[in-house]
Parts: C-alpha cells; structure tokens; sequence
DNA sequence: TGTACATCAGTGAACGCGCGTTCACTGATGTAC
DNA sequence: TGTACATCAGTGAACGCGCGTTCACTGATGTAC
C-alpha cells in the first residue's frame, strides 16, 4: 500500500478549498484547472485522481462553502434576532465589499450557476434555504408593533433579496461612493424588517 | 462608392440587437462571435468590419439596452408612484422570470460586468442610477405617514437592490415555488418601500 | 444610356492559443518475506 | 532488520477542440466617363 487515505482525502480538500477561493474570485467558467492546482500546489494532470471533470468541482466547492456557513451559523452563542442583526451587519458592509476570495457565493456566483447543472444549483439552493430558515427565526420574534403587512416567512425571503441585491450591485457598480450608498441604505431596510427597531 | 453608409449602420445595429438578445441568455463569455453573427444572419469574419474587438460589443450591447429600457420610461404617460408602482410589478414578476431574452440587464450580467473592464461598468453604472432615480421621484412622493425612517433617497437603493436580489435568487433556484415565493414577498416590500401604501 | 472601374461589406479558410482531458511514466510509500 | 516489490498520487508532455482574430478574396453597388 502506497500512501494513506489520509493523505489523499487531505490533498482532495486542499484542491476544492483552492476551487472555492479562486471561484469566488473570478467565477467558474474563467479558472482554468492549472490555477486551481497551482493555487493547490499540484501540477494539472493529477486532478483526474480526484474528480471526473471540472464541473464536479462546482457544487463540491459550493458545498463545502455552504457548511463552513452554516456551522459558523449555528455554533453562534446569540440566536434569533441578534444573530440575524449581526448576520445583517456583516453580510451588508464593506468588509464583505471587499473581501473578494471570501465572499458569500450568493454574489459571487448567481450567474454561474443559473447556467450551470442541476447538482450545482441543488446545492446553491440548500444554502440560500439555510440563510432564509435564519432570518425567519429571527422574523417571527419581531414584536407586534410590527410597521408592515408582511408575515414572519415573506419578510425573510425579502431581507435574503435584499443582502444579496445590494452586494451584486455594490460590488458592480464603479463608483464606490454610490456602492457604499446602498450598502448602507440596504442594511438599513433589512434590519428593519427583520428585526424590531432598536 | 459600394453600399450605402445606412446599410452598414443597419447591419451593426442588427449585430448589436443579436448580442444583447444572447449576452442576456447566456452571459458574455460563453457567447461566441459565431453565435451572435448567425444571429444577425452573418458569417464570422465580417464581425471585425464592425468592431474592432469582442470585449467592444458588450459595452455597446448594454447601452443599447438600456437606452430602450430609459426611453419607455421617460415616454410613459404616467410618472412618479404609479410608474414605480407598474415597474416593481413588472420587474418582480414572473413574466420577467420567465422571459430569459428581454430579462434586465442588471440581473443577468451582474456577474460578467463584475469581471469586464470599466467601459462596460460605466454603462452598467448609468443604467443602475436611472433605475434609482426613477424610485426617488415615487419615494419622495410617499405621505409623510411613513411607517419607515429612511430618507427617500435610501429607500429608492434599497428597493433597487430587493428588485435585483430577489430576480438573481428567483433565477438561480431550482424549485419554483421558492423563486415564486420570493419574487412575491419582495414584490410587496419593495411596493411598500416606495410607494403609499394603497 | 451603357460600360469600365473603384470601393468595401461580407465570406470562409486558416492561424494560434487556451484549456479540458488523456496517458505513459516516476518515485515515494508501506507491505511481504 | 533489510531488501524486493506492488501500489498509486502526482508529473508533465501531448491531444483535440473551441473560439477570437486575421486575411485573401468575392461580388454587389454606385460613380465616372
């Protein structure tokens, strides 16, 4: 016996890690395997140890970024409405603006994977399911002094529209003095359908 | 002297209205130039009468678009809240969910200008800030009742950002009550946001 | 009015490059004896 | 404990294809005479 199953299952992971930076970077379709080896520190030809072919890479990258999530999520002290305020704060901010290899693959890869396989979207879907169960959870504690119409369940699919919408085109738009606008005025409408006013 | 300069100019015009048609479908990069001159019923070789390059015509092909998109604004009889109010429906809609040819720039391209070069995000840049203009001439309108805290200008952002985030979400999900359930939702926020409620 | 000519939009073959995938090979590892 | 061997993760050259771009050519058009 040659080397470990450790030690492949370990090289497999820093390849899908390596995958999932530099999609979220620069998108599916426009890195080639080399760089994804490369960046794994590998040369191209030994991938085909480890996956059939570069689509697989896909949904296993957005997997393995969707656990990462949603575990950071649910070992969180707070619950309800802070951790969706906290969620909110930090999702919608220029932090996340800037921080292009780790931003949230709702952004970063919404084209991709509409034109991508069914796996590929499956997963996608699993995650933003995820985010939407947050903001409900949180939804429902609003209090009754509520200003809206809207239940518990459609204002956390609206705040998900938001945070996304307003980090697609913020991260879009050239003008930072306008993508720093709706960063702001987004977070605002977001926490406030979300969570009671402070 | 050969043809005409009008028929040369009909002929780009043509060329122009194939690429925005396919860009929106299947994004910039996976469109080759084979596709888009078939489209305007060309051969290959006699896109470079035209353009000097690929990357040229995706500027172009968004100002294209979003100079018709300014026009049936600008010429639509009615103005302010009405208007924002017909547009979110339009926009939010499953009519425009399902129409993957005409769908907005803004929600299909994201991506792509994400990745393109300045050219192309000025004119992104500029179809976005006539989207917003329009909310503000509604949002301003709104009755001073405003169950909200958000200045007109701010919920003229947000409600650009719920337009786009929920049709970038509502697109990439597979499971279609979902993308309904979403596009609904944020229908009405986006509604509320701008204009009276009715 | 008719004919020769110049122009240039459009054609389609060819080039070159990037990249996904394949494949014969290597060399480090752990097992068998 | 030491040596021969089998395995297989990783290497890097090679293949093939798609596609952006170039280029020599064609043929329809309008002008000059």
């Amino acid at each position: 016996m040659p080397l470990s199953r450790e030690h492949k299952m370990k090289t497999r992971t820093r390849i899908v890690e390596a995958a999932r930076r530099l999609f979220n970077k620069r998108g599916f379709s426009t890195v080639p395997i080399d760089d994804i080896m490369a960046e794994a520190g590998l040369t191209r030809g030994g991938f085909y140890n480890h996956f059939k072919a570069k689509e697989d890479l896909y949904a296993e990258a957005l997997t393995a970024f969707a656990d990462t999530a949603k575990a950071a999520v649910q070992t969180s002290p707070k619950r309800g409405p802070s951790l969706a305020r906290r969620f909110i704060r930090g999702y919608i901010s220029r932090r996340h603006l800037n921080s292009i290899e780790n931003q949230c693959p709702l952004i970063a890869l919404s084209s991709d994977v509409a034109r991508a396989g069914p796996t590929v979207r499956t997963a996608y879907e699993a995650f933003l399911k995820n985010l939407i169960g947050m903001f409900q959870e949180a939804a429902l504690e609003k209090p009754a002094t509520a200003n809206t119409v809207l239940t518990a369940r459609e204002r956390s699919l609206a705040a998900a529209a938001i945070c996304v919408g307003a980090m697609v085109l913020a991260r879009t738009v050239e003008d930072k003095t306008l993508a720093g606008e709706i960063c702001d005025a987004s977070r605002k409408l977001a926490e406030e359908t979300i969570t009671a006013t402070a």
